[in-house]
RNA sequence: GCCCCGUUCGUCUAGCGGCCUAGGACGCCACCCUCUCAAGGUGGUAGCACGGGUUCAAAUCCCGUACGGGGUACCA
């Protein structure tokens, strides 16, 4: 099904960041418009002057096109509109619809007068008695008494239109067919409405989407949560991951596929299948996601992605990294990394000079694990004229953890990468080479003996 | 307080009156594989908030109750 008339709208507000709860809003926004061949249009939503720095929007469009959300019109700025908004609230106030509020210790006070002055705000005249009813593609049937409302402002007192008058107008004006976004605005519906139908507008079909909760089943908050998506981005998730997770969060396709390409959610997105229950964002199983997705890259595209990371780490200077080794081993590392940043963790052994070997590792790979010290010095002895090829070396070690009839890799494991756990050794040995690996076999024996 | 919305395994969800002795995924547990850690494979764990209706039949429809959330700004 396809509709060329659907128009909806993604409108952050700047903050200077683009909050998960606002990627979720987009992403639904973007597959809904996508899914039905309509157009998606950016917004923002810059009412309050302070807020509409550049910096603070440029972030915002970042982040979106690094999640692969594009739009088809836009970005509008809604500060631009400010001559429009002025002029509806102008008419509204000329024909008694508003009127003109001053704030004088905790009370609204009305004023006399029926157009503009400057440095008093207006406020919407709430009719009374109704009922205010609309169908949202989401939840269904909601309905307001207009008696629960109380007159709201629309023109602040500095001269900028509130939220919900530009929104209204703004909607209206755009054509916006779908008004998708967070329940927390759900509240606001009836007073939008109300002032489109002033301007004689018809309201958009209005999706309200479950909110975002943390574990403490409340609304997702900067400062309690982690919800800028450029932290996902710095700490190496992959923007494909991100969105497949931020795609089942609230809504879910009917043949329980979770993991698959964008092309394919889009195809399975159904507005009106969308949750109405608050989805809480698990950090697990993202991480699976994420995962999951790094497994699937192909080494180059795995070089590419990492190589910052690796350029990056203080540890060592940028050209010490060998980017042959890296790829000969991406495979093995990708299975075992569900964010890109942990990734140097895993090749550091292959690029530094010496390991440091992690207190947990020293006691339970050589204190603790039977004759250690003679696998060393096994080792040792039959590493410095064995052919420096990976089946040797692994056979080498074998051989000299039968002889003592002991496991025999764990304490060269420990000795040379300095941990538990790690890829498969030997072949990341040929690499290191003979010189280092047997320095560091020698110098972990010095450990064993002087702690011993 | 008032208004609005919601409630299926711990979590995300499938389910839109019979196919449900409720399916999948994450997590967790066990086993297999294995040079370690993983990955992978196999199996297991656990849920329709509660009470009334309606119906031959309800997780699915209706009404209450409880609990949770959102809103109640010259923020959006």
């Amino acid at each position: 099904m396809t509709n060329p008339d659907i128009r909806c709208r993604f409108a952050p507000s700047p903050t200077g960041y683009l909050h998960v709860g606002s990627a979720r809003t987009a992403l639904f926004n973007w597959l809904f418009a996508r899914s039905v061949g309509g157009t998606f249009v950016l917004r923002i939503e810059d009412t309050d002057g302070d807020r509409n720095r550049p910096e603070l929007i440029d972030v915002i469009f970042d982040e979106l096109r690094w999640l692969g959300i594009d739009w088809d019109e836009g970005p509008f700025f809604q500060s631009d509109s400010r001559d429009r908004h002025r002029q509806v609230v102008t008419d509204l106030l000329a024909n008694g619809r508003a009127y003109l509020s001053e704030r004088v210790n905790e009370e609204n006070v009305v004023i006399e007068g029926s157009e503009l002055v400057d440095g008093l705000a207006v406020r919407y005249r709430v009719p009374k008695d109704r009922q205010v009813v609309f169908t949202d593609a989401v939840r269904g049937d909601v309905s307001f008494e207009t008696n629960d409302l109380e007159d709201f402002v629309i023109w602040r007192s500095n001269g900028t239109p509130t939220f919900l008058l530009a929104n209204a107008v703004d909607d209206a004006d755009m054509g916006i067919t779908h008004a998708i976004r967070g329940e927390d605005l759900l509240s606001t519906t009836p007073k939008v409405q109300l002032l489109m139908e002033e301007i004689g507008a018809t309201p958009p079909i209005y999706g309200h989407l479950p909110l975002l909760v943390n574990e403490q089943r409340k609304k997702l908050s900067k400062r309690r949560d982690d919800v800028s998506i450029a932290d996902y981005r710095t700490r190496g998730y992959l923007p494909e991951a991100m969105v497949n997770y931020l795609a089942l969060l609230g809504w879910g396709p009917d043949d329980d596929i979770e993991i698959r390409p964008i092309i394919e959610i889009i195809d399975k997105f159904d507005l009106g299948r969308v949750n109405k229950a608050a989805a809480f964002f698990d950090l697990k199983k993202l991480d699976h996601f994420s995962a999951t997705y790094i497994q699937n890259l192909d080494a180059d595209k795995f070089v590419e992605l990492v190589l910052p990371y690796l350029h990056a780490d203080e540890r060592w200077s940028a050209e010490t990294i060998d980017v042959a080794v890296v790829k000969e081993f991406a495979g093995d590392v990708q299975q075992r990394v569900a964010r890109l940043s942990e990734v140097p963790d895993w090749y550091d052994w292959l690029f530094l000079d010496s390991v440091e070997i992690e207190e947990k590792a020293m006691n339970k790979g050589l204190r603790k694990a039977k004759q250690a010290d003679e696998v060393l010095d096994g080792v040792i002895e039959a590493f410095a004229d064995c052919a420096w090829e990976e089946d040797v070396l692994n056979q080498t070690v074998r051989a000299v953890g039968d002889t003592l009839g002991v496991k025999s890799a764990v304490p060269v494991r420990v000795a040379v990468t300095g941990k538990m756990g790690g890829i498969p050794l030997y072949g990341p040995l040929v690499r290191l080479g003979r010189d280092k690996t047997i320095d560091r076999l020698r110098t972990a024996r010095e450990h064993l003996r002087s702690s011993s």
